[in-house]
DNA sequence: AGGGGAACCTGTTTC
DNA sequence: AGAAACAGGTTCCCC
């Protein structure tokens, strides 16, 4: 058995298992395509790109060229609730996008860059389809976490910032939501060199890492880097 | 004479001479103001900031504030060429900002900050304006370069990377284009803290400065960076 | 008025 | 090498 290419049964996962037994009765479903999901698909641009050529054969838009017209897609998610999304195509970037819907299908999801999100179809009377969507972890993704941490820079270069990193801990099952942050205690002259972006909000970006100067109200001893590769996730 | 307040004759420049003998059926293009660019303006925010003054008076937006429907600016450059801009109100900064477009026009001509974009019009049949966009160097560029070396932040937040620099040898007039270069020699070691972008370019932002990595094909000894504080120009 | 979402834009990469 | 696609931004509207 090979783990990484056969479809797990992800009953904690949302993932389809294409090796349940078909019923009678049961709708046959058409794997149309995935995509393995960038950082932007599930950052703050709050929208996912449809690669076109799926667009363009699984979801045409209504009305042809000329009318550009937003519609939405209904689709249903492994446990048979309903997610409605807009979608839209941008003429500016020349690609097919979903929009409303979408970012609260990642927050619910938890879902990171390289999870892969699968579409599918099923027949039903009348000639139509109906639509399903689901989602699928990264390879070597653990299944004991909700989302592994990413692959961070080697904090070592953060040497002269006298890092003091506590990693892993901040990985919770019990909110139900997820953490990918580590904390470095800086020195108060080592921040000088950050340029400054706003009064709360100072980022500078370090060896690939995000580094976001929190000046928060109040004084504190010390100021708080965050540091993360791609996202960070904070409860609400 | 005073070269420096005078326009000069930019043929290679792209300015225009007020000096040419007006001739017969002539049209007579009327200045209407300049801008010394900023590093904002040809840097990557692609957008140029119209002075207020002289937004409202030359180029007022149709539709009055209510409508502050985006309209376009078209406008020809010395040769005649059209150039089509974006021209928008953005009432987040309350500002006149040419935009899309813009950032080939600032390629094209090699702008760099300091240098001086021009506007003219000249009255056509009809009661409306032909627009001319032009530029000229600024104070002080030589005129056998393309443009001078801009002034790079303190390149002493590098002793980490063990910087040899060599400035002045990588402006090249025989080329037609311009660079901006500085280099680095770095360490074997150093390099492998910076996250891989491509094969071929990596990209490491440093305390404000843009530090990008080029491999070129075939093993050189020693790998180079570029670092530019707003703007890169390579040949191509 | 502030934050989330919709639309717009561009550089890079790929084919 | 030219064009297309798209990843990653930005701006700004709307609630």
């Amino acid at each position: 058995m090979k783990p990484e290419t056969s479809p797990q049964h992800c009953q904690s996962h949302g993932g389809w298992s294409s090796s349940e037994p078909l019923l009678p009765h049961q709708e046959i479903r058409e794997h149309m395509f995935e995509k393995p999901l960038t950082p932007s698909d599930v950052g703050k641009l709050n929208r996912l790109v449809i690669p076109k050529q799926h667009a363009e054969k699984y979801f045409p838009l209504q009305g042809g060229s000329t009318e550009t017209k937003d519609q939405s897609l209904s689709c249903e998610d492994e446990a048979g609730r309903p997610w409605r999304f807009r979608y839209s195509y941008w003429s500016s970037s020349q690609s097919y996008v979903l929009t409303k819907g979408w970012s609260r299908f990642v927050k619910e999801k938890m879902l990171f860059p390289g999870d892969v999100v699968v579409f599918e179809r099923a027949r039903v009377d009348g000639g139509g389809y109906r639509l399903y969507i689901g989602w699928r972890r990264r390879r070597g993704a653990s299944e004991n976490l909700k989302s592994p941490p990413p692959n961070l820079p080697a904090i070592a270069a953060l040497d002269g910032a006298r890092p003091n990193m506590s990693s892993g801990d901040s990985y919770s099952s019990l909110t139900g939501s997820a953490k990918q942050d580590c904390h470095c205690l800086l020195q108060a002259g080592d921040e000088a060199v950050a340029p400054a972006r706003s009064k709360r909000l100072r980022t500078l970006r370090l060896f690939g890492v995000n580094l976001d100067l929190r000046t928060d109200s109040g004084n504190r001893p010390s100021e708080q880097f965050n540091v993360s590769g791609y996202r960070e996730y904070i409860d609400n």
